[in-house]
DNA sequence: TTCCGACAGTGGGGTCGCAAT
DNA sequence: ATTGCGACCCCACTATCGGAA
């Protein structure tokens, strides 16, 4: 198959609303694949290479050379460079890579040089990804939905499920959870406080609600089978071998095999967790350094022990199985039940221990794998401040036109321009606010507004109430500190640049 | 007919290792 | 030694489609 056949899919895929029609046109290509290349028309039609790192991003492919005029490359050919680009490393290798990149790319057409960037820097907006890609799959295998998804869920990816949809219901069907082999991790959604929480798993008050502590750290899936350790990440990268201490743990328990879930976090000599800033560097280290923390495991999950599948087994019954293969200090602190003040209490006492909120789990729910459902809900609290808005950026995509992500300062009067920047933020605006923030921006605006600069610098006079989740340790802003998930909750037409928060205010919220 | 679950999109902060300078 | 980049960790929120109620 050429690359121009994708790619000509891929526009006509984006230049349509309807998640049906982008099923059909994906189907339709999907029905044209020779053997051999379903997995990369598969991984392609998704959005992503084959290669999990190729050691190209924007810049890689920013300075491109002129296009061809015919279509030539087939989509083979072109896995087959970017996994030859994906091997390369050490002295040399970035012009080597540069060298790989004008070769591919001086043979493929301005559309397909388009599409290639799109996706190497993970960036293909089509309306479709993952989810869409396998309705398709399942309609060109004729095979149910659900199989399709159920499968990638547990083989870790809809590459891996998609060759066994077309061999048919029974091989799909086969793929079921593997000790090794991650699966995708049930997700939460999430809810403004502990009651509107309780008021959605227990509805008539009667119903035992479980109520986990959580932890902000790193999520892990720990696989054991016999002496064999795999510690996996959330996107299931494997970090085994950074995470020394959790294997030792998962080699202490007293069963063979098993796979669990849960948090890896350091923690303070004096039992609290550490910022989440050190669990991540100690994580990403590929070796531990001389007097580090030691970064423990928190399990709140079993999926598997010992030739039990447990997927499907209601909340509670998998609960009674994890406390009985994990000791309580390895095990996420946990309360079960029915009243909505007891878990309000927990969820505070969480809090002040340090930790980041709760997690509210549905016990009757089975381990949806990859699903965000409404069986696990997270609470967390959120803090607000009255900042002022210094600067404005140009979106893109479908903000395009609008000017949307802005940038936060608290007043601070040992600084020259009386503000001190925190971060940005481009979360929690509507339309409707995009468009107000567009007009009001330009008629404050110090800079011009004409896209020569993505940046527009404004006068710093409109105040924004903004929330977050905490502060975070920060080299790139001259206060020290950055806000950790900001997000715009309302314009504040009431109030000046003069009343809006000090950093000695912001600097009060403990981390 | 209205409601709501699931997706995709739009970007934020930080950390590390690596190659080039 | 520094710097820029790529890859990954954590993520919130809105708009939209289409099936469920």
């Amino acid at each position: 198959m050429l690359l121009a056949e994708l790619v000509a899919t891929s526009e006509e895929v984006a230049a349509t609303r309807s998640r049906k029609a982008k099923v059909v046109l994906l189907a339709e290509l999907l029905g044209r694949v020779e053997p051999g290349e379903l997995e990369v028309v598969v991984s392609y039609l998704g959005g992503a290479l084959r290669q999990r790192r190729t050691g190209l991003g924007w810049r890689g492919v920013s300075d491109l050379p002129d296009p061809a005029e015919a279509p030539s490359l087939g989509v083979l050919e072109v896995h087959e460079s970017f996994e030859a680009m994906s091997q390369l490393s050490g002295s040399g290798s970035q012009l080597a890579r540069k060298r790989a990149v004008d070769d591919l790319f001086g043979r493929a057409t301005a559309a397909e040089q388009s599409w290639l960037r799109a996706v190497v820097t993970g960036n293909l907006r089509q309306g479709a990804l993952d989810a869409v890609t396998q309705e398709a799959v399942a309609q060109v295998a004729e095979v149910p939905l659900a199989a399709v998804r159920r499968a990638a869920m547990l083989a870790g990816s809809t590459v891996a499920a998609a060759g066994a949809a077309f061999e048919g219901e029974e091989a799909l069907a086969a793929i079921g959870l593997e000790v090794g082999r991650p699966i995708m991790p049930m997700l939460a959604s999430s809810a403004p406080d502990v009651a509107a929480a309780m008021a959605g798993l227990s509805p008539d008050g009667e119903t035992e609600v479980a109520i986990d502590a959580k932890l902000d750290g790193i999520r892990i899936q720990v696989h054991r089978d016999g002496d064999d350790v795999l510690v996996v990440t959330r996107s299931l990268d494997d970090i085994t071998g950074r995470l020394p201490e959790v294997v030792e743990v998962a080699r202490s328990l007293p069963a063979r095999r098993f796979v669990l879930d849960g948090e890896a976090l350091a923690l303070s000599e004096d039992g609290r967790p550490m910022a989440f800033q050190d669990t991540a560097s100690r994580t990403a280290q590929d070796t531990a350094r001389e007097g580090q923390r030691a970064v423990t495991p928190h399990f709140f999950d079993l999926l598997h022990v010992d030739g039990r599948d447990l997927l499907d087994s209601p909340g509670h019954e998998r609960l009674a199985a994890l406390d009985a293969l994990v000791p309580e200090q390895h095990r996420v602190r946990r309360l079960v039940t029915r009243d909505a003040a007891a878990a309000d209490a927990f969820a505070t006492e969480t809090v002040a221990a340090g930790h980041e909120g709760v997690v509210l789990k549905d016990l009757s729910a089975p381990y949806a794998a990859g699903r965000r459902g409404s069986a696990w809900v997270k609470v967390k609290p959120v803090h607000t401040l009255d900042l002022v808005v210094l600067a404005v950026e140009w979106g893109s995509g479908r903000r395009e036109g609008w000017l949307s992500n802005i940038h936060l300062g608290a007043r601070d009067e040992s600084s020259e321009s009386g503000f001190v920047m925190l971060g940005k933020t481009f979360k929690g605006m509507t339309d409707e606010m995009l468009a107000w923030q567009t007009e009001r921006f330009t008629e404050l605006s110090t800079s011009p507004v004409d896209r020569s600069s993505y940046v527009v610098h404004v006068r710093p006079e409109q105040v924004v109430e903004i929330a977050f989740d905490g502060l975070q340790r920060s080299t790139r802003y001259p206060g020290g500190v950055a806000l950790r998930f900001a997000r715009v909750l309302r314009y504040r037409d009431d109030k000046g640049p003069a009343e809006a928060d000090t950093i000695e205010t912001v600097r009060s919220y403990v981390t």
